[in-house]
DNA sequence: TACTAAATTGTAATGATTATAATTTAGGTT
DNA sequence: AACCTAAATTATAATCATTACAATTTAGTA
């Protein structure tokens, strides 16, 4: 863990900054898709320097350089992932979590035939999870 | 065409007001999935009278009747969609179209089998479009 | 250690969407 | 056909996520 993303960053040559290694251990520590709003939030707690406009730009750069997803569900505002690997989502419209769902897409080819080049797969689907059909 | 949505409407049991079936037409003839802006502004032309506010609630109770689809792509706004058959989108981020992919997904059973249930199915790329790549 | 481009910060602006309250209307009933 | 009432429309104001901007600070190199 102790500064794998320290290597993430210089790969991709941005500046490495404290703030950008805590939104990165942030998001690494929680998996449940939070806004930016949430992690501004929660970081300020122990940087109360922090501004939301660093937060904001962190995440665009981040996302730019693919080290993060950036996923649109609600249409209300953006969430974010740190996981890797392709996978969708499954969003609850009562409890209001998003799951992820570990599938990858297998619709790609049709798209790519028709002449379009590929640098995002976003899916997700909208229902009742299984806890609230309870 | 003349009045199939009247009937549709009808059906939903929700109230025939010359506003939703402009609204409807407008979808019928404009299939670019247009923002809720666009679809004002442009309305607003012939109907002088008609509201912001008036297209924000037709537009979601149509969405709640599963009339139309709303979209979040751009994570900036919703776009809509009257297309009936499921299918996905392919988003080009250098023109800003959202072009129509005709194919169904697959992997709905892996998501089933979780105990969730499924009430909306959302997929679209992100990328270069065919045109943009010349 | 000094330098410079890039990053951070705080504040203000933007733009989509929603809340509110008053007016109007669709569609059923007498 | 006029009447009633809940639902829909309208205009305005409020909200909330995100972006723009300009000044300050800092990471990383020379």
């Amino acid at each position: 863990m102790y500064e794998k993303y320290v290597d993430l960053l210089k790969e991709k040559s941005i500046k490495i900054t404290p703030q950008r290694l805590e939104i990165l251990r942030y998001l690494d520590k929680n998996r449940n898709h939070p806004t930016a709003y949430q992690i501004y939030t929660d970081l300020k707690k122990n940087n109360p320097s922090l501004s939301k406009t660093t937060v904001y730009n962190s995440l665009e750069i981040l996302n730019k350089c693919k080290i993060i997803h950036t996923i649109s569900i609600t249409g209300l505002e953006s969430r974010y992932d740190i996981k890797n690997i392709i996978h969708h989502h499954f969003m609850c419209k009562k409890c209001g979590r998003i799951i992820d769902i570990d599938i990858a897409c297998p619709n790609i080819r049709k798209t790519l035939e028709q002449g379009h080049k590929i640098e995002e797969v976003h899916g997700y689907f909208k229902g009742r999870c299984r806890e609230c059909l309870e």
